[in-house]
DNA sequence: GTTGCCTCCGACAGCGTGTCGGAGGCTAAT
DNA sequence: ATTAGCCTCCGACACGCTGTCGGAGGCAAC
């Protein structure tokens, strides 16, 4: 059950997402990925590498010369996290609210209507398939 | 389309929860409320509602010695806005995931999923368009 | 005119954030 | 050996948000 976790800024998101859509990096790769947009200097990215990594949300390790980062949490766990705790925050916990809001606030393609109608099927009747996790 | 807002935090939303219980309160009231929990002084409440205020969460109107206060925000609009934040943030402006995320990582009772169920019928077809919303 | 409330203004320390700079180490050419 | 490049570690620093009030001043009731 992932820890609590100190939460992440903006920024440091930034760098999580580069992280996301590759395997790995190091610190200059990333600041590279980074360029166009962001006008870094490589100390920053390793500012940012760094909190990320106490704060447990990327790990490193050290084969060769520079360090190579990896993200530790995933999109989807971050999003589980924040969910819940808008959740606790928000809700007393409860997560129908959320449901209905997001349901409400969003337009929906019909394709993510129905695949999202296979899901409620799924949960309600988990005979088939209990789709592991735990 | 509710304005980018400045951020509440997590203190400021302990007294706009409260305010959410009731339909109006003054400082006074809303301090007494927080009472057997948060041991604040008067000002620290005022200081509270008076940011909530600037960031556009709550208004008041001077009637009588007291400002009343009432939430600008309900908890819905404020769910939608931390959705969307986040759906901006970690996706791209898409939703889905969120759902997703939601479904996958959240215990929903079989009352529940009928009700989403629900939902997704009008969704997906809006000609009996039963709940206006604007 | 003293007592109570209430409001407005301002303070202030502490923490998180965004952004580096510089010292020092290791490696591979010169 | 030097030097040129990278890389890492450590530390800094200004700034804005947060949490928490205190005090001065207004107005109504006693």
């Amino acid at each position: 059950m992932a820890a609590r976790r100190t939460p992440i800024s903006d920024t440091e998101l930034e760098v999580l997402k580069v992280l996301w859509d590759r395997p790995a990096g190091t610190v200059r790769e990333i600041l590279e990925e980074l360029q166009p947009q962001k006008r870094w200097a490589y100390t920053t990215v390793q500012t940012l590498l760094n909190r990320l990594q106490t704060k447990g949300y990327v790990r490193s390790d050290k084969s060769g010369s520079a360090h190579i980062y990896r993200a530790a949490v995933s999109r989807d766990q971050l999003l589980q996290q924040r969910l819940n705790d808008l959740s606790r925050k928000l809700c007393e916990g409860t997560a129908s609210p959320l449901l209905l809001a997001l349901v409400e606030g969003v337009r929906f393609t019909p394709e993510e209507i129905d695949r999202l109608r296979k899901l409620l099927d799924q949960l309600e009747d988990p005979t088939d398939e209990p789709r592991s996790r735990k």
